[in-house]
DNA sequence: TCTTGATTTGACCATTCGGTCAAAGGCACG
DNA sequence: CGTGCCTTTGACCGAATGGTCAAATCAAGA
């Protein structure tokens, strides 16, 4: 039921992660097919018969994507203990800039361009899930177990400063210098932060 | 000195502003001179009257830029309170991305893409202003009058949480929904941020 | 008014864009 | 071997790209 032959699974692969490094520097827009062939070692007919257009590995990208990016939030546990688990999602999510930066420049393009192609994924998908996890947060501030802040502003800070050591790589390692590891740093910032934000009064 | 007549600033600020609209949509090579000749109201010719390329509009905005969004960390005063000198500076920030949101998406842009035009400004203009600032952030932790954090890291986390507002603000929105208003709520949550981040121990 | 220089634009150019197509090349199986 | 299908590509297409240029228009001062 695959229909799929070896060949076109390989050719598939090769050309999505070509296209990905070159969407996600560039933006849809900004990105051209030539650029994705030369970089998969392909011709440029050739991708067209692995994909109908230009959009369609575009979209395929993204909705690949979105599962994987929320896939951290969703592993938070209404039933651990509440610093521990968002803790944890810091951590998770952090990992994700870490190994999979163009991926997030992929997505970060695409919400700069005003999520044409995931707008409707924002408001239903995205938002049924953060909505949930804020209620699980406010039971948390309600027990006691945590400071009372606004669950959704606390994730959000939670996206902004993971995917910021991603998405401004080059402008944090500008700024640091040689010799340091963004990453590493950045996982001890945060936890002293969020700590020192949701530790109970 | 000047050598521009007033027909010459007034078209010279329209293509500006209309090349801002269209390039932190869509970055440098997704943005077309037709895009900002019509947004403009202009002939594309009549815009290569005024600049000699696409290139040098996009550098002439990049290079006003960068000094503007610098100028809410140079305010930021060694003689002042501390932790009142830092919420300053996170307010001050906040406002520019609530009402420059184009010039932030513009700046993000351009770093996602890996900086091409100004690397070098990042490595040099920026890493200086921002190491002379971490000076005095450690030194007001060496007094006692902060908690001790890693001042890089802290002044990353204010770019990341404030500009975040404006780069993601199509998604922010999305996932509050209909009745909020980010920039507000953001500025409480902020606030309380990094007051217990900062608050001496 | 006439003149001069600043301003504007229609027509055009070479190149690149996303995409098509017919023909050629490769591969598995009888 | 041969047949049939999967795969690959060179040549090409119309449209859009950044940019040019000569001619037309405008505005201000003499």
């Amino acid at each position: 039921m695959t229909g799929q032959t070896r060949i076109q699974r390989r050719n598939r692969e090769t050309i999505l992660t070509a296209a990905l490094a070159v969407f996600s520097q560039y933006g849809f827009r900004g990105a051209t097919l030539d650029q994705i062939a030369k970089q998969a070692g392909l011709s440029k007919p050739n991708l067209l018969y692995y994909f109908p257009s230009k959009e369609s590995i575009h979209v395929e990208l993204l909705e690949g994507l979105l599962d994987t990016w929320l896939d951290p939030l969703r592993e938070m546990n209404a039933g651990g203990e509440p610093v521990e688990e968002i803790l944890a999602y810091v951590r998770r999510k952090l990992d994700l800039s870490r190994d999979y930066p163009q991926e997030s420049r992929l997505f970060a393009n695409e919400i700069l361009q005003g999520a044409p192609r995931i707008a409707e994924n924002l408001s239903t998908e995205l938002k049924e899930l953060v909505d949930e996890k804020a209620v699980v947060i406010s039971g948390w501030a309600d027990a006691g177990r945590i400071a009372r802040v606004d669950p959704h502003h606390l994730i959000f800070s939670i996206w902004a400063m993971t995917q910021h050591y991603a998405d401004f790589d080059v402008q944090v390692r500008a700024v640091l210098g040689p010799g340091h590891d963004p990453f590493a740093e950045a996982e001890q910032f945060l936890n002293t932060m969020f700590t020192k934000l949701l530790r109970p009064v």
